[in-house]
DNA sequence: CCGTTTGTTCGGTTCTACCCGAACAAGCGA
DNA sequence: TCGCTTGTTCGGGTAGAACCGAACAAACGG
């Protein structure tokens, strides 16, 4: 009886990160297999999630490695010497967030500021329109850069005071 | 000769926003008609848009509403009385990140957090492992709820100053 | 009032991503 | 060794998004 409570308040839950997956570009299944194993007291194996989750074992497979890529999720391989792998979930979700800004945001906005940089200094210095809006562009992004890399190296709740204390 | 290396420089930083939009969820063509209107001196109309970006007027009129959606561009709709519905992008990146924070990140976080805790709260406190799950979740979506929101109301220098200037 | 220009909407095509089942590879135990 | 379980990979079906052309709506100029 409170199992089913427990059972209810585990599913609103997971469907919530289903939502909350695809809003952040994965799929659906992601979410709910990152939720099932969120909520697990110990590591799944691809069948125990193929029986918990109700999807074929090939999206199991293909979903556990985009999740573990990400960092969403880690392999336990070696637990009883078994070739049986084991995922767990990562439980802190600002980890998985720093490592997001590190791996691909700071990536992409590098990208598109060595871009901008590029197209900045082949452009002779007249009072161009041109050269006034790459100008600004360069400003945004070398400022949006070091936010990005000064966010990633705290905790949240680092950060969060750093911007509750903040007096401009 | 110099109006060469101008387009040049243009195009290069137009190809480099098609690249970005489609990471940030949106379209090629979302990309270079903000790249066009970006670089332009003067509001374009659609007819103007579709003979410089070479897409089909259709695609051009549907672009442009999710773009003025977003904010990424404005209508200038009244301009010399004629039907003639004029764009121009909007210059500050970071007002249009402003909104997006505030319009999609705050409401998903908000979301996510009136489901989280509706499950906490239908879930009596027993010291199950569902609980902690669950309290550990909202802790981490209120510390996120909080940082975006307070994000989104400095401008990009002063949360980088904000930033730079903390010491743990 | 009619032709022209502008903008939106609709149906169709193409392309991609998700997911599935089946085949395959790899190890374990009898 | 053979069967059984586990995990990966491959081909295909399906749904959704991007883009196009054509039809339609709305306003102005003659």
């Amino acid at each position: 009886m409170t199992e089913d409570a427990r059972a209810a308040a585990r599913e609103r839950v997971i469907e919530s990160m289903e939502q909350s997956a695809e809003v952040y570009g994965l799929s659906r299944s992601a979410g709910r297999i990152y939720g099932v194993l969120y909520f697990a007291a110990r590591p799944r194996s691809i069948p125990e999630l193929v029986e918990e989750t109700g999807y074929a074992k090939s999206t199991v497979s293909n979903v556990t490695r985009t999740l573990t890529r990400i960092g969403l999720i880690h392999r336990r391989s070696s637990e009883g010497g078994g070739r049986r792998v084991r995922f767990e979930a990562e439980p802190e979700i600002w980890f998985v967030l720093q490592d997001v800004f590190r791996q691909y945001v700071q990536r992409e906005l590098q990208a598109t500021l060595r871009d901008v940089q590029r197209a900045e200094d082949r452009l002779p210095n007249d009072g161009s329109r041109e050269r006034e809006r790459i100008r600004r562009l360069t400003e945004t992004y070398e400022d949006l850069q070091e936010i990005v890399q000064l966010a990633s190296s705290y905790s949240a709740s680092e950060l969060r005071e750093a911007l509750e204390s903040y007096e401009p």
